[in-house]
DNA sequence: GAGAGTCCTTGTACGGTGTACGAGACCTAG
DNA sequence: CTAGGTCTCGTACACCGTACAAGGACTCTC
């Protein structure tokens, strides 16, 4: 059995993924299970957010000792690996095949990758963090390629193409869902809590002057219906941005492969 | 005194910027300043990591007693949020001023903020999970609304082209701050790191279904010089590809105000 | 039925964490 | 000399991840 401490010792290799490891069923009397585990575990980091999650509690939930899990994991952060796969799992993969083109499905993708962000707070910061080379969180990078791969860009600029995309929607669901979460924590709706911080901004003499070239931009945006609208819109134009920005530089690069005609 | 269990009542003003609270600067035996401490605990946090960072270890390399830190801070988690921001602090704004038109000032920004990222990679994680919201962080978002501004995009729309550009940067500056974390902890050059993973996921059954398509994108990659300069190559075509369609935005928000013309 | 072996669960313990609380040491003002 | 503010420290609490070894419950073999 490879012990944590020997995976530490080979961080290249620090991924669950990694790992050949027999998944240990349960025929034992509690019952247990990893997917037992890991269905668990997503439940309570939904509930109780990340911070919150420690193997004893998570152990108590499942009915057993907090060392019991240890027979079917390595370590914590084992688990929450695997809690991020399988989240990569909610994304709709079918949904992506049967949009249109790839501005559509390119689209599709994001807004679900969004989606899962914010419903899964916790998702932002593990997934920043670990490998992300889960079976789910492969076939999402495999379509997210797919899409990038029609849009007629040259090979080697469609990783970065990538990038710009996916890496925007995971800056903008990190952002997104610790705003949800912090007005969550505080017990308040998104949009009271948004009055709330925009107040005590304003309150506070020593962001006077920071706001001031920002107050019409807020004005409006107060006056613009709810936050998780102006969440949307922001999301949606964004989108249409990149797209636009795709589409000149796939423009370009036909341009610069024949000069002459 | 405003103690961090009155601060956790409070959710809504969970920031140490929105405390009024006088720093207590040292004139006690230690020496020690808030100053210091931040100082002390960045240093710490890019040489070990911010999973290695306790107040026990931070006060022995200040020759002093956890304890003593509380004096000029409520919790840890506000030397974390002093330590966001003075990092903040060094993105170089007038730099950003002398740059040229918008284009120019949104890439050094983004450059820089980039930068910023990668040379403290515990970075990501923090500005994802605080408010950000201290003097530093607020005069770098004031300079990013700034040449967003200039773009011509109408005023309803800045925010969120502000959100497509920096949240890319964020996303790109978490995953390359984070790989050059992981080839750091595994004693490899990133180079060498880089060549392990594909190894090791080369030689690994489970993926060569998942690798095959993308096989051909990473032999050139490969073939194509140092990682660095990959990541280099690669940001600098994004934040192409987002000027190119903030530009394309821009023009077509010119034809919808005047679309008789 | 007895014994052995495998699978699973548990109790205990270690070394860490953030931080509340109260006792003291110092320095300055009256 | 005393009083009070400023600063530091020792102790203690509750909690964390997890190493280790003991034990119970099955199943298989003789």
């Amino acid at each position: 059995m490879v012990k944590a401490a020997d995976r530490a010792k080979n961080p290249a290799r620090s991924s669950v993924w990694l790992e050949e490891r027999a998944p240990r069923s349960g025929g034992g009397p509690a019952g247990l299970d990893r997917d037992r585990i890991v269905a668990a575990s997503i439940r309570m980091l939904d509930e109780e957010g990340l911070a919150k999650l420690s193997m004893r509690k998570l152990a108590t939930e499942l009915g057993v000792t907090a060392m019991s899990l240890y027979w079917y994991v390595d370590t914590k952060d084992d688990i929450i690996e695997y809690a991020v796969d399988t989240v990569y799992g909610e994304i709709d993969l079918a949904a992506v095949d049967a949009a249109g083109d790839w501005r559509e499905r390119i689209r599709v993708l994001a807004l679900d990758y969004r989606r899962m962000l914010v419903n899964h707070p916790w998702m932002s910061p593990c997934a920043g963090q670990y490998l992300n080379i889960g079976p789910h969180a492969i076939l999402v990078g495999g379509k997210i390629q797919e899409a990038i791969g029609d849009t007629g860009l040259p090979m080697t600029r469609q990783p970065s193409a990538m990038s710009a995309v996916f890496q925007f929607v995971y800056g903008y669901g990190t952002i997104e869902s610790q705003f949800e979460r912090r007005a969550a924590e505080a017990g308040m709706s998104q949009d009271d809590f948004y009055g709330e911080s925009i107040r005590a901004f304003r309150d506070d003499p020593q962001f006077v002057e920071a706001l001031e070239p920002m107050a019409e931009i807020l004005d409006e945006r107060a006056s613009h219906g709810s936050v998780t609208a102006i969440w949307d819109r922001d999301f949606d134009y964004a989108l249409e941005v990149l797209i636009a920005g795709i589409e000149v530089m796939v423009e370009r690069s036909r341009t610069e492969d024949a000069p002459g005609t």
